[in-house]
DNA sequence: GGTGAGCGA
C-alpha cells in the first residue's frame, strides 16, 4: 500500500540511496570535517540531537592536524540515527559533513569498508 | 590533505 511508501519517505531509517539504512549501532563515522574542528566542538554540535557519550577525532601524529574525520558515540542508536539525519550534508565550520554509521574495527584487522554505493547499485539494477 | 574507517575494553 502507498502508506508503506510514505513511511519510507518520512522515516530516515529507511532512506539511504532509496534503500534501507537501519541504525546498526550507536556509533557514527563523521567525515568531511574542517581541518580546524576539534572533539569538543563536534561533541557540542551533536549533543543537541542526543546524549553523546564519546567523541574521537583522528589526528595525524606527524603534523598534529586532524585527518578530517572522526567518530561520535551516542547513548542510543536512535539518537545516532537522528543526529546523522540532521547533520549529514550540513555545513560544519565551513565544510559539509559526511556521516554514516561506524563500521566496527577490531584490533589487528583492517576494517572492511564497502563502497558506499554497492547496495545502491543493486537497488538501481532492481529499478 | 578533501572520498574519508580509530581506539581501547
Amino acid at each position: 500500500m502507498f502508506i508503506i511508501r510514505r513511511s519510507l519517505l518520512i522515516n530516515p531509517a529507511f532512506s539511504w540511496r532509496g534503500f534501507c539504512s537501519p541504525p546498526i549501532n550507536n556509533k557514527l563515522f563523521v567525515g568531511g570535517l574542517s581541518w580546524s574542528v576539534d572533539e569538543k566542538s563536534l561533541k557540542d554540535a551533536f549533543s543537541s540531537y542526543g546524549e553523546v557519550t564519546e567523541v574521537r577525532i583522528m589526528y595525524d601524529k606527524d603534523t598534529g592536524r586532524t585527518r578530517g574525520f572522526g567518530f561520535v558515540h551516542f547513548s542510543k542508536a536512535d539518537e545516532a540515527q537522528c543526529a546523522k539525519d540532521a547533520m549529514d550534508g550540513k555545513a560544519f565550520l565551513g565544510r559539509p559533513l559526511r556521516i554514516s554509521f561506524a563500521l566496527d574495527k577490531v584490533r589487528g584487522a583492517s576494517v572492511v569498508v564497502p563502497r558506499f554505493s554497492s547496495v545502491g547499485d543493486a537497488a538501481k539494477r532492481d529499478n
